[in-house]
DNA sequence: AAAACTAGCAACCGCCGGTCG
DNA sequence: GCGACCGGCGGTTGCTAGTTT
């Protein structure tokens, strides 16, 4: 190692032309071969890493493997109905930074989660027809998709009763215009009477304890991954990390068409109701998913 | 049964900013 | 100060398994 700690080698020397570089699929041998090494050294500078531990791979291939794929704390599967509201609600703050959604959501690459932006989400935007930047996917979303959601954890929770959901982590407060993760509750938010959907901004987000403008309590932030690898509940990597206490919101937002009057525009009002009068149309729309589009009254 | 299609995901690419010598 | 190198990030590609026709 260097003064700074980083691995250096003999091979450092080596050209990259000389190293015959490997390219797809790690093998078995391959990812064996990183973790021991980095078992041993620990991580450092993945180009000498690589040729010291005798990989035929990039630096960045290295570290993608590893930070995507080996590392022990990685969590892999399903992403679970609360790490969905998550990342749409981060999303809607931040935009395709996916890093920083992969902060909040312990576990999680920023790879997996881009994945599932753009194989899930993306995809309703397709079957609405249009781009999930859009004012109308993006109400649709605030004002349909995550309030279902809320619903479905508020569901699983009823239905797994309240002994096993105590520990809900939400590591951080965040008041948007309709969900608000407080204190291991997700809480909707209504948008002001006359108010069309604000955009979140920093400013108007809240981490300290205080009564939001709708006299929602927010509670001040925890840390999430600190209490993710200090509960040892955790250390199963399989299990899912999150589970619901409870939900609450107020009743006059109890079903979508709460959101429905209370912002979506116009256009999206039509489009989902053309989906409704059309009824199964055939393609996907009923998947495990699309509930999340529908009244509840449509729901399985 | 087989071809065509689709979804999901792992891995790569290219750019950019930071650091080192 | 400058060029080379490196790591991080977001976008994209290509493979594979599952599904549909």
């Amino acid at each position: 190692m260097d003064v700074q700690g980083r691995v250096v080698c003999n091979s450092d020397i080596q050209s990259e032309e000389e190293m015959d570089l490997r390219r797809g699929p790690w093998t078995v041998e391959e990812d064996l071969t990183l973790m021991n090494y980095i078992a041993n050294h620990g991580e450092g500078r993945w180009n000498s890493l690589s040729r010291c531990a005798g990989l035929k791979r990039t630096g960045k291939s290295c570290r993608l493997r590893w930070l995507n794929y080996l590392r022990p704390d990685v969590r892999r599967g399903n992403i679970t109905l609360e790490e969905q509201l998550l990342i749409l609600e981060l999303h809607s703050r931040w935009g395709n930074r996916w890093s920083k959604i992969a902060q909040h959501l312990p576990g999680r690459t920023d790879n997996e989660i881009k994945n599932y932006w753009r194989t899930r989400v993306q995809k309703h935007a397709k079957q609405l027809k249009c781009d999930v930047n859009s004012k109308q996917f993006k109400d649709t979303m605030r004002y349909l998709w995550m309030p279902r959601l809320v619903e479905r954890i508020q569901a699983a929770a009823t239905a797994s009763g309240s002994s096993a959901a105590t520990t809900y982590h939400h590591h951080h407060t965040t008041t948007n215009n309709n969900i608000s993760m407080s204190s291991g509750q997700p809480q909707i938010v209504p948008p002001p009477p006359g108010v069309h959907a604000p955009s979140f901004t920093p400013e108007n987000s809240s981490t300290a304890a205080s009564s939001d403008s709708f006299g929602t309590q927010v509670s001040p932030a925890s840390d999430l991954t600190a209490e993710y690898y200090n509960n040892p509940v955790n250390n199963n990597q399989n299990q899912d990390y999150y589970q619901v206490n409870q939900v609450s919101y107020p009743d006059s937002l109890t079903s979508p068409s709460g959101y429905l009057n209370h912002g979506l525009d116009f256009q999206a009002m039509e489009q989902i109701n053309q989906w409704l009068e059309a009824g199964d149309t055939s393609d996907n729309l009923w998947n495990d998913e699309d509930f999340l589009f529908l009244p509840q009254q449509f729901n399985m």
